[in-house]
DNA sequence: TATTGTTATACTCTATAACTATA
DNA sequence: TATAGTTATAGAGTATAACAATA
């Protein structure tokens, strides 16, 4: 087949976009934006401070503000104050965060589904061809 | 190893998010956004209506308006009237337009070249997976 | 002095609803 | 009646610049 680096990249990008619109879909169901629900994934995973959360989004930290305040009005997260650095605060998610996040990746699991269609060979190999792949992306906005 | 679905989906969410980044950060260099850019080249491979640039990025057809508004101001399209079909407005790409996209393919390049950090196998492996992947994705929100 | 987070501002993208002009 | 495109409106994300509090 042979394949040009311009085609393997349009089809990694058609990829990547339908994942998102996927995920954005998902993550409407529970009333968030894509950036709300990635915003209190993290938070669920670990509590982080702002600054962090700018830097996973790959964004400014003064839109960091309004994405947690909009999240914290509706009860999805709190702002605590840091242990040492008192600049610092920290956002964690509350109970009702964690549970708009726990439906969130039960519905993602039917789009996980979609890797059905591969076998585990498959799996195997795309995750390691793909690891390989994403420093060398990563990097060059970095 | 035995890759976990979700694991996999993450991997596949990260390097879609990474090319992504690279793709705006180029876009931004010719004082495109990422929407810009993507209707941009539409255009540029082949004039086409509103209604379809509003199918191609997957958002209301009331958003279309503003978004060539923007790029008809600065003289990178044109609107054209449809030939058949008064209603019809064609978008179509102005030389300068074509010029914009023409800098920011050469500028893909160089994000195009992580794929060197792939051996010629794995590509034509990777892009066969992606495709045998794409349609399950993709009908999900469709 | 440097850093964390906020505010103020302006722009872009987004959806919804109501409108026009065509079909 | 239905469709293509527009307008009006409101909300969300984004960057820049200036600021307060803390380090």
């Amino acid at each position: 087949m042979s394949t040009s680096k311009a085609e393997l990249m349009d089809v990694i990008a058609a990829v990547g976009g339908a994942y998102y619109q996927d995920f954005a879909a998902v993550a409407a169901r529970q009333g968030l934006t894509p950036v709300q629900a990635k915003v209190l994934g993290a938070a669920v995973r670990a509590p982080l401070p702002m600054r962090a959360l700018a830097e996973a989004l790959v964004c400014d930290a003064s839109n960091v503000t309004g994405i947690v305040d909009r999240l914290e009005s509706r009860g999805l997260v709190r702002r605590e104050a840091g242990p040492q650095d008192r600049r610092v605060k920290i956002v964690t998610a509350t109970d009702e965060g964690r549970a708009a996040i726990l439906a969130v990746r039960e519905d993602m699991k039917s789009v996980h589904d979609a890797l059905d269609r591969l076998d585990e060979q498959e799996r195997d190999t795309l995750h390691a061809i793909l690891q390989k792949l994403l420093p060398e992306l990563s990097q060059l906005t970095a």
